[in-house]
DNA sequence: CCAATATCAGTTAAACTGAAATCC
DNA sequence: CGGATTTCAGTTGAACTGATATTG
């Protein structure tokens, strides 16, 4: 955009534009880090979940994360496929796949948190720490309450 | 999303993921409201830039606001076809269209701008007045940052 | 038989690519 | 002629819809 251009001042003015600005290029500059290692955002998410709260059927992985379960099938095979992540049939019904993340799907894992932490820096080097911090805050809190409604049914 | 079950706290530790997901949900909501009159978001850009800097030539509108040039013609197609906008013939460059506002144009954006008001009501919710403002100041330094990097070339 | 799970094929909206027509 | 502007036709990736096979 722009290349010297000034943007509407009306549409600064509102963070309704701001957030959506800003979360648009959060997005695309992690997704790019994500893309060279053939990834996109839903399998960092998928490992995150498998990580944090262990094996998930993939409906619950859906459920959990707002992937489309329709979507679900295609991101867990890639997983497989790079061996980050294993599929067992659920032997107490045997409709479910219970997915469960490997040791290096763990070393992958750690990697992106690092790449995430350094397009903060990147997003936020104006800010000071103090600021950072409160800005991290109030995201928080933004976030906690936005949930609620994000309930998708 | 969701619906009773947690997001995995690792990613919510990272601002680059707030952030991303904050936008996402200013968009969803804002779109949403302009998807009623027939609107999406360049069209509310477009009429805000014609708005604060006077007519444009559609290259211009493109270089000022980030949309791909290809892309300009529709949007000014329906905002012409609701009288919000008129093209007409740069008599000195012949090559170019210099698109300008309508009246009702004026109106429509301000009714806009109200909905963009109500949508940021929503999303801030949870925050008092003073921390409303202070990531309204957090959230300008971001951006007037970003935006350096995200000339496009 | 009905409900849930996983999978796949097809759709839609958004951003982009490439090529043409017109004009400087 | 080269270069800029507008326009259109087609591509690509992401999110969604619908249908099917399998199992409870």
């Amino acid at each position: 955009m722009d290349a010297g251009r000034a943007l509407p001042p009306s549409l600064l003015e509102l963070d309704t534009y701001l957030l959506s600005r800003i979360g648009k290029a959060a997005r695309a500059r992690f997704g790019d880090r994500l893309a060279t290692r053939g990834l996109r955002l839903w399998h960092m998410a998928v490992l995150a979940a498998l990580a944090d709260f262990g094996p998930h059927a993939q409906r619950e992985l859906a459920d959990r994360l707002g992937i489309h379960p329709s979507d679900v099938a295609k991101i867990v095979d890639d997983l497989e496929s790079a061996e980050w992540a294993e599929r067992t049939r659920d032997p107490a019904d045997r409709r479910r796949f219970s997915v469960c993340i490997t040791k290096p799907g763990r070393g992958t894992l750690r990697a992106l948190h690092k790449e995430a932490r350094q397009v903060r820096e990147e997003l936020l080097a104006p800010l000071t720490p103090d600021e950072r911090t409160q800005l991290t805050g109030l995201l928080h809190r933004v976030f906690d309450h936005l949930h609620p409604e994000t309930v998708v049914d």
